[in-house]
DNA sequence: AGCAGCATTGCAACCGGTTGCAAGAAATCT
DNA sequence: AGATTTCTTGCAACCGGTTGCAATGCTGCT
């Protein structure tokens, strides 16, 4: 079938261990058996395989990326880095759909059953308990977009949540809103909660601005549209801060169905910004996730636990930024003192 | 470290193979030997090793899913499909993003050294030949999304996209465009090519309409949208037939911020039926894809493979399906004869 | 009881590699 | 040149499983 180690030693005339060792980095063997075998190797086409040299190296250069967020256009982007960024360090995606069940247990069976060298973790909605699993079976794990906690039990890399809903109603507050509402995601959903703690922090430290919080049933279009409907049949606030960018793009749905306009009518800023909210009819004003450096920063830490794998817990948090686009009214001209 | 075969054998006092032969579908077991052995297994939290077996059985139920579609909103659904599909029939995809290299030959390397049972090629931009040299290698594998071709040298499964082209061009005359264009995606891409062939099929054959074909630069809504702004200096079409979704948006943003209006001044349909085409402020017409269906037969063919390598080639079309939202002017009203 | 026939089991070889070890070859030193 | 050190190399065992084969145990039959 396919060309073995065996096939390449016997037509260079050599042992199998020349052979293994050429192909070694590091591993000593001189010139001219390299050339001997290197040129053996060429003509019959040979590639060591992976499978076999990890039973004995114990490395199968497979890393578990696991998530559940397949219907987040920000995640596109997100698989995109992921399966880039492994690739360029040598490493292999092994890719684990959650959508159905959110079952650790079998996850952890499938990626143990393949050796991965260790797992990612790709979801903002996961509790943070679910990584635990990987770290019990003593498989390095990193929770990328996950909640930041000051003492995590495993590494954990995002974004500060709640920092994230005061930028936000610090924001909201500068443009002179005096009426505002959080439309968050899922009501028990971690990232919801902070990120509604946050908001309410800030909001709470201000007498002359009311606020009002519900949720929306899923980060999705439908649902933060679906919410924004039953908003507006009420009396609704003047600026809203959605939990998420698709959530704030199905708010201006129902904000633009129902014959008004942002930010004329009523102010809307997201969070993630994905690749859409730039889009010109789109447009929307956002809290952009740094999701490259959290990337780069989650498959560091997997591939800094592969060498040492009592490596301490941390967390890392990268800063989120505001980006003004079209969706809140501008800030008031500052007045020059003179 | 990891608990072995050799393990569970000496916890249940029997030999390797017994226990190779309890965790082997239809192997001769008595149930004393099962029980004991199950019993050990369970104690010891054993898993069989799948790196390892494959060695010796020549499956790893690995499936290489390549693809260079990380911008195009409707392969995150592809994606989802995919994993979930495969998942479900115990297989695991490895991921690889050709974003980079559109050099087959590092991914094939890279996928025989993890002797992957087969490869899904998903890609609507790939060219046929991309996948021969899996065939080559004598790897299952299966072109999900690529050109249709009658006598395919490799498995393809998609749509047609000359008729698709045609189905537009009827969809347009039918709602009496009299002045329509193609706006396609980039010049060399397959899919755009077909596309305008089966578009001028049918245009070319009306005498009272007129059409004009154009290029973006890629299947992306600034392409889409830039090419759009550029038509609209000229005199434009009355209707555009876009080759993509995405493109579609992003010429319909073009048309929205030259103060137009879809449909009323200018119609566009566009190809895919993305998830976010149906959202209530895009509300995009178009043609969609069967993706649901095109995923499942592909991995149906990439495993009729791992039985029958030597099956024939074959190419499976599914058919489109015109979705009626709200950027085409309706149909006129049937004239009733009486 | 004796025997044929089948099911179960362990041995040992194998899958495609890696690696510790000792022996032989080459290089360096005195 | 001879002694010593350092490089190379092949042998053989091993990684964690699977599987053909022959031996054994069990069953049912006459």
């Amino acid at each position: 079938m396919s060309v073995t180690l065996k096939d390449v030693a016997k037509r260079a005339g050599v042992s199998r261990s020349a052979v293994s060792r050429t192909f070694t980095e590091g591993a000593s063997v001189s010139t001219k058996t390299r050339e001997k075998v290197e040129k053996a190797a060429d003509d019959l086409g040979y590639r060591p395989n992976a499978l076999a040299s990890s039973l004995t190296t114990g490395r199968t250069k497979l890393i578990g990326l696991i998530s559940n967020n397949f219907h987040n256009p920000l995640f596109l982007q997100v698989f995109d880095l992921f399966t880039r960024s492994l690739q360029d360090r040598g490493l292999r995606p092994l890719l684990v759909n959650l959508s159905n069940e959110t079952d650790p247990v079998n996850s952890l069976r499938l990626l143990r059953q393949y050796s991965v060298d260790g797992v990612i973790v790709a979801s903002s909605t996961l509790p943070p308990e679910f990584p635990l699993a990987f770290q019990r079976a003593r498989i390095p794990v990193v929770h990328s977009f996950g909640k930041f906690v000051h003492s995590p039990r495993a590494h954990v890399v995002g974004i500060d949540n709640i920092e994230c809903g005061r930028m936000a109603a610090r924001t909201l507050i500068a443009r002179g809103y005096k009426s505002v509402g959080f439309l968050g995601g899922p009501k028990n959903a971690t990232s919801t909660i902070d990120r509604r703690t946050g908001f309410f922090d800030v909001i709470g430290a201000q007498t002359e601005v009311t606020a009002t919080s519900s949720f929306a049933t899923a980060y999705s279009f439908d649902a933060g549209r679906a919410e924004m409907l039953a908003l507006l049949k009420e009396k609704p606030a003047e600026a809203y801060f959605c939990g998420d960018d698709v959530l704030s793009v199905g708010a201006l749905s129902a904000i633009q169905e129902s014959g008004l306009r942002a930010p004329d009518d009523i102010g809307v800023i997201g969070l993630n910004d994905m690749d859409m909210a730039r889009w010109q009819n789109i447009n929307l004003t956002t809290i952009r996730q740094p999701v490259h450096q959290i990337i780069d920063s989650s498959i560091d830490l997997v591939t800094s636990m592969l060498d040492d794998p009592q490596r301490h817990p941390e967390a890392r948090l990268f800063a989120c930024e505001i980006i003004e686009r079209g969706t809140l009214r501008p800030l008031p001209k500052a007045k020059i003192s003179g």
